[in-house]
DNA sequence: ACCTGAACACCGTTCAAGT
DNA sequence: ACCTGAACACCGTTCAAGT
């Protein structure tokens, strides 16, 4: 849509540290680097961004609402939670570091969609007024606790979350099996599961709670 | 219990870094500011701990594991996962930075205890033995997802938890009414809530989905 | 074996100076 | 109004040198 090496713009940088936070995590989101890849000076960014801070809270801001947006359409309201947290579940895989910056300010747009989007169907399955807002606050932290989970996997040097996995699984097995007799019988769980598939398991139950408890 | 300034360890390094941690926050745990309060230099703690990563993970294991250890004696089930998840939550309100550092390393110990403390409860409230990895994931997720919230409140320059929700329930209040009617009918609530009463609220939820489906 | 502290290779952020 | 890039005040980490 807009040009290409145009002068300088906040969206312009916002799209330029998503693309090195992509690529090399939030380590390597210097303002040299990003500098470096605007080809223009550090001190240039600080008159479209205020800090760091905003900067990272403007790229996952980007991510999140184009998320949101595809949940479009009619449907059974329980349908339209599973694919609103769906939609959030493969943005936040697709770029790790959104997880750990859903809250960092109080004025963030993120936070805000997806409370709504969350609400808005909690309403049409028929949640009464005065459990609406514990219910919607529940699937909110659920939905956003496992995308901080992601996002610390994403944090890490291997990315690989099938070998973190693998490794934490080992590590159960390792343990006292007379202090940890659970871990022990997960272990193998552990290793082989598929996260979305568990993701979506888990909003099920609490929907069940929801529905029954409502 | 042990002397006074003793020779280094990695127990004394730690104590000394979570004092900093609870006391300035996560940017002021530095090494120079650690060696200044051990009486050291800075290169010295390198002998005990290898990077400021083990440092973090050997202070969140080192607040995780007594708050574990203080849920003890017998009690039905659920009473036990409420009891295990409010000290969690006790213990993650009082030391903020440990929600983030919860999944950093495989061989962390805090991760560990809280899956197997939720898990044999869930054993013991007769979930089946297929359902158990599901339901436990889901009630371990929610606890440390809520508690990264937590976190990411703690990591703010205002640590006053309620000036923050009161900020962006204004927030909400001010986005379109047409766009945003579910955050408008809450926004009241979000000011108003205590947020140690929510948790426990959404973990009932899951437990009475947990033995809806079961 | 353990500690010291200067040195290295970085950061985010600021700001005088330019256009 | 917007950009430049050197400078400032930091970091984590290393490592020769000490005891």
């Amino acid at each position: 849509m807009a040009g290409r090496a145009e002068s300088l713009s906040k969206e312009r940088i916002v799209q330029a540290a998503i693309c090195i936070l992509d690529a090399d995590g939030e380590k390597a989101l210097t303002f040299r680097a990003l500098a470096a890849d605007l080809a223009t000076g550090a001190g240039a960014i600080y008159w479209h961004v205020a800090d760091k801070s905003e900067l990272l809270a403007a790229a996952t801001d980007a991510v999140v609402a184009p998320a949101m947006a595809n949940v479009k359409g009619d449907g059974p309201p329980r349908e339209m939670i599973r694919r609103t947290a769906l939609e959030l579940f493969d943005a936040i895989d697709a770029h790790g570091w959104v997880g750990a910056h859903l809250f960092d300010r109080p004025e963030q747009a993120a936070m805000a969609q997806i409370w709504e989007g969350v609400g808005k169907q909690l309403q049409a399955l028929g949640v009464s007024e005065r459990r609406q807002f514990d219910c919607a606050s529940t699937v909110v932290s659920y939905i956003v606790g496992v995308a901080g989970q992601n996002a610390a996997n994403a944090r890490r040097v291997t990315a690989d979350r099938s070998a973190f996995l693998a490794a934490v699984a080992t590590r159960w097995e390792q343990l006292d099996p007379t202090a940890y007799p659970f871990l022990h019988q997960m272990a193998a769980q552990l290793r082989d599961h598929d996260d979305r598939e568990q993701y979506v398991n888990g909003l099920d139950l609490i929907l069940a709670g929801i529905e029954t408890v409502g």
